[in-house]
DNA sequence: CTTGCATGAAAGCAGGCACTTGCTTATCCT
DNA sequence: AGGATAAGCAAGTGCCTGCTTTCATGCAAG
């Protein structure tokens, strides 16, 4: 059953650039290349079709991974941080409709198991497992510096590329300062 | 001519809700309690009505300020982040819905003179006197930290309330902790 | 008092919308 | 061969959309 697959996909596509209201079934249809009556035989609805087209193939399905025991503190972060910019960048014009609607149509973004609790959960533990091992000075919250990578990679990737003043460098670059500054406050002094 | 003043106000705050598609010229004018013709009659179109209305009512209309001679660093940039970040919280909505539409209707959110682009300039302003003042270390990328503290702001004011699971602290609680996270990394050493 | 002028009320227009119906065609299983 | 299943096609339903037109009303300036 390739034609589900097919015009989930389109639907995805179509919504993450107009939106729930501008996604209509005929424009989801012609990017399938199907007819309009196959969206409705197979998904009963306009709505239930763009439900389960986020879902399935929108914001659930990648995050990327720490090693669970820490090899370079640096380069493990810094490696996570670009797959995570890059994975939030390819799914930027889904997640930005998906945030300016959240509030009219909240039952197409389910709070939980999104893409952003699980890399919280991934990067929380790293940082945890750093602190354990001493490599991380003991009175740093490891929720706030959590919250603040995760936070500005999120602002990066939504905001560079219509407001480009505001970012001077070039995006890894940027990445990477954004990691050098952090661990600056939050790792322990190298001791002999 | 009060009339023109609460279809602005009403246009912003249905499109802040609904975005351009769903902002019908009939909602605008119920919601000003105005008869609909009024709206042509006055602005000439819909889109027309909702350009004069974000950029009149809407984004660019406050930047809280920070002192030109710092007094004391942590309560000065306190202040500025509680202020900044109130700022985003009761623009949440507006602003989310022109992230949303901003590839689809690029002309509605001039890239310039943004209340973003305003803060970073205040801020960065800020930081550099601190760095020429010798209470900044030397080596640190002013315009890195100040994307991160704005980065941070940023998303937490736009994910709080739909992620709440990102976000273990009230909002105070955690504004302070990112800017004293912050600090630390770029805070020179205290000299006798 | 009259003459504009801004607004309201009501109706309507052409087009787009989600969705349905009735029918034809193609594919596959037995 | 024959029957079930899935897809395409054309047409049409009723509703909503931005926008227009026509006419009646209030109101301030001359």
């Amino acid at each position: 059953m390739e034609i589900r697959e097919r015009i989930l996909r389109a639907a995805v596509k179509i919504y993450g650039e107009v939106g729930f209201r501008g996604a209509t079934t005929r424009r989801i249809a012609e990017e399938a290349e199907v007819n309009e009556v196959t969206l409705f035989r197979q998904f009963g609805s306009k709505s239930a079709l763009l439900h389960e087209a986020v879902h399935a193939t929108g914001l659930f399905n990648y995050t990327p991974q720490l090693p669970e025991v820490p090899v370079d503190p640096r380069a493990d972060l810094l490696t996570w941080s670009l797959a995570h910019y890059d994975d939030l960048v390819a799914k930027r014009p889904l997640i930005r409709t998906c945030l300016g609607e959240c509030e009219e149509h909240p039952e197409i973004l389910p709070p939980a198991e999104t893409t952003a609790l699980k890399s919280k959960g991934t990067l929380q533990a790293y940082l945890s497992t750093l602190q354990s091992l001493g490599l991380l000075r003991a009175d740093v919250d490891v929720s706030v510096a959590t919250a603040m990578l995760t936070g500005i990679l999120f602002a990066d990737a939504m905001g560079r590329d219509i407001l480009p003043d505001l970012f001077q460098s070039d995006d890894r670059t940027s990445i990477a300062a954004y990691l050098d500054l952090l661990l600056r406050a939050v790792m322990a002094p190298e001791s002999p």
